[in-house]
Order: C-alpha cells, then sequence, then structure tokens
DNA sequence: CTGGATCCTCAACGATACTG
DNA sequence: CAGTATCGTTGAGGATCCAG
C-alpha cells in the first residue's frame, strides 16, 4: 500500500512509483483491453499471487488509475476499467511494449501468449489505426488456443478479444506470427511453412500482413555475447 | 541478476522484466542524458542502495541496454552508457515521463530536483525539438542549486548538464517552472510572482516559455476523493 | 579516490489456504 | 466471486569494508 517513493520531483519517477511495481505494467495492459472483473484479471496474468492483485488494484485506484465498480442490482461481479487519467497511459504502455516486441524472437522455455497480450500486441501492430475507408474485413486470429478478432472498418482497425461470428478471414498460427508481423516472414513462406493456416482469401491474409507491423529491433545484441568492453 | 520473469511471449511483458525493476527507469533516465560514471550515477540517484546501482547496471548490461566501459590508458573511471538499443527506449521513457509530469503538482515534502531529472524534462519539453532555423539561442536554466542549459540553433533544441557560457538568458526558478512548462503560469505572471527570475531580454523568456511545454493530465484526481464507486 | 563487494535487517513478494 | 490470512522466501535498504 505504501508504495516506492524516490523522492525526486520528476515525472519519470513519479511514473516509476506507480508502473514499477511488480504486476503493475501487465495489469494495466489487460485492462486497456478493456474492463475486467478480479478473476478474469487472475486468469488473465498466470503466477500472479492474488494477494499481490488485490494490493496492486487499491494502489492503482488510489492514484487515480483504476476505478473499481462494485456490482449493484442484478449484477454479480466488482469490474475494474481505467480511468481517464489512466487511459492517457496508453502511449507510454504502448511504447514499451512496442520496445519488448522489437527485442522478442522465440518464445522462452515455458512462455504462453494470453488473450490480453495478442489483443494487445494487435493493437499495437495496427498503429494509428488508420485503414482506407473502404476496406471492411473482420478476421478471426486464433494463436494456439488464445481467439481475438481484427475489424477493419470504416477506416479504421480495431482489435478485441473472442472471436467474430462474421468473419471473413480466419487465421491460425503459432508464436510465429511474430515473424509475420516483423515482416520477416512473408504471407506466402508463412504459409507454405505452416507457420500460418488460413481458411478465406488469402489476398486478405496479405493485407492483414502489410497493415500490421511490429519491427524487430535493428540492434539486438548477440545472445550470450556481452555487450561490455572488459578491460 | 535473475529478473522476475512473467513468463509470457509479450512484448510488454519481456520489456516489465527489464524497466519494471525498482530504480531502473531512474538509472535509464540518467542514461539518457549522457555516459555516466558509476559516482556520478550514485550522486544523481539519492538514495539508491549501492549494490542495487551494481546489480541493475549488470542486468542492464546482460540485456544489452547498457555498455560498461572500463578505463583504459590515461582514464580513471568506468564508463556507463546506453546502447543502440537502449537508446530505442527513448520513446517509451519520454511517454512514461510525460504521463508522470502530468501527475505533477507541487513537489511532495522532501523531494528534490537532480540535473539529469531537470535536463530530461526540458528535452522531453522541447517535443519534437524543432524550432525555426533563424533562432539561436543559448539559456542557462538554474531550478534549486541544479545548473543546466539550454540552446536553440539550427533550428533545433537541445539541452545538457552545466551551464553555458554564452548565454543569451539567465533563467532561474524553483519548482514553479513546472507551471511555467504547463501553460497555467504565464511568463509575465512568472516574473512578477518572483516565482522565476531572469537576467536579459524578457522576449527571449517568453520564447522559451512558448517553446517548451510538458502539459497538466487534464484528468486528476481530486486529492483524497477516491475515484471508487463503492456499493 | 573510484567502483564496487559483503553483511545484516526488514519490507515486499510468492504460494497456499481459507473466508464473507 | 473477490478477496484476506498466514507464512516462507526473496530482494531492497543501509552501513561498512575492500581492491585497484
Amino acid at each position: 500500500m505504501t508504495n516506492q517513493h524516490y523522492g525526486q520531483f520528476c515525472g519519470l519517477a513519479r511514473a516509476a512509483e506507480i508502473v514499477g511495481q511488480r504486476w503493475t505494467l501487465l495489469i494495466l495492459r489487460d485492462l486497456t483491453v478493456g474492463p475486467r472483473r478480479y478473476s478474469d484479471l487472475v486468469a488473465g496474468l498466470p503466477g500472479i499471487p492474488t494477494n499481490t492483485l488485490a494490493t496492486r488494484l487499491k494502489e492503482l485506484e488510489e492514484a487515480g488509475v483504476v476505478t473499481r465498480t462494485a456490482p449493484h442490482g442484478t449484477e454479480r461481479s466488482v469490474v475494474y476499467a481505467l480511468t481517464p487519467r489512466g487511459e492517457e497511459l496508453r502511449p507510454a504502455l504502448d511504447a514499451l511494449g512496442l520496445w519488448g516486441a522489437g527485442g522478442m524472437r522465440e518464445p522462452r522455455e515455458g512462455e504462453i501468449v494470453t488473450t490480453s497480450s495478442i489483443t494487445a500486441a494487435l493493437r499495437v501492430a495496427a498503429g494509428d489505426g488508420v485503414v482506407p475507408a473502404d476496406w471492411d474485413t473482420t478476421y478471426n486470429v486464433r494463436v494456439g488456443d488464445v481467439e481475438t478478432h481484427v475489424v477493419m472498418q470504416g477506416g479504421r482497425i480495431t482489435a478485441d478479444p473472442g472471436l467474430a461470428e462474421d468473419a471473413d478471414l480466419e487465421i491460425m498460427a503459432g508464436p510465429g506470427i511474430r515473424d509475420l508481423l516483423a515482416g520477416t516472414l512473408t504471407p506466402q513462406d508463412a504459409l507454405a511453412s505452416g507457420a500460418v493456416q488460413i481458411q478465406g482469401d488469402p489476398a486478405l491474409f496479405d493485407r492483414f500482413a502489410e497493415t500490421m507491423r511490429v519491427p524487430y529491433s535493428a540492434h539486438l545484441p548477440e545472445p550470450g555475447a556481452p555487450a561490455a568492453v572488459s578491460g
């Protein structure tokens, strides 16, 4: 409850006191996808201790970043959501996520993807979210057993959890979809290698691959080769 | 040395494993200002335990974000600097710092400013760093006992630690300079109230205030008023 | 004097069990 | 469903000490 204070009158220090807490960035990521119940958050953050989640939510509420809405009437569940102040964090979360994604090659042993992580990644991959106004396409995207869908319509892209009923193209992939988003795997090679499977018009898949972009960092250290100069 | 792992193949999770460590964001902030010796970092981060700093620097080195350059020849000191991969963090650090700054009103009890925090803030305040090509002005900025300078020249703004010798305008202020950057304090009022003192052409001060911008958040919770809906 | 390493203490985190 | 309680473990905080 008593967050770390850095004792500096500095924007980054103030931000670090909130988002620098363990698990907080991932909690916020899940909430950027949409309002969530306590149990949704537990399910979407494998390994988080329940008391840590409770503490973080209280801290975020106290910081004015998150609202806690108790159920009333027929509702049954407490719902957590970002406040307007919390929404202002999106650009920072996107920038951080993009930076982190730039360093990702293969998943590490045991690493998983969650619905929120894929949805957030697809939103970031959509960039400014603007597409030609005459595009009207819905994609269902399955990565492992995670299900999301992307809609390009009215000049905008949106990504949300769950499948759409009226999808124009079904995309099924593993973590290799990351290479597609990075542009190092062409749509053709992705299909040919079996890294990605589709059901529907391949031209729509090309459009997907051209529109969604999460580049690799151009400056990754060789794994195992220390960047340090020792002497 | 063994960082927290979140077990998710997700950009934000990977980023959080690095920048989510305590003190790491502030270490990186100081390094964005320029290469630093170990003792510089200790001096610029009041309260950081020496072993924590040593551990963080090793982790950052291992992550390919920071280089450690041992002295050779006549040099006397180890120097830490951002790698190209570390430089890529700037947009994320800027976005986070801007968000945090949006929540700052008054300094809290005991909060200080450091040379790096002011320099970083001025760089963020400079936005894209572009100004009319015919501006050629050097400002010395003192906030408390912290000394920095800002140069507008060749269409660009730069901010660096220390004073310039040939400054066109001397600016002396306290933390109230924050209100000037937010635009809630006009240059005239800043001078009239004594919040800021200058030596030199007041028109140059107006230019400074118009060019440098770190806005307040429009969505701050009332201090002490919980954002929660309890029921 | 710089650049740490060591040691100890304590608060925070992690895992599990349990409750309104 | 949404947490709190308990307890073991880890990492941060603080002081001191040591090597080049």
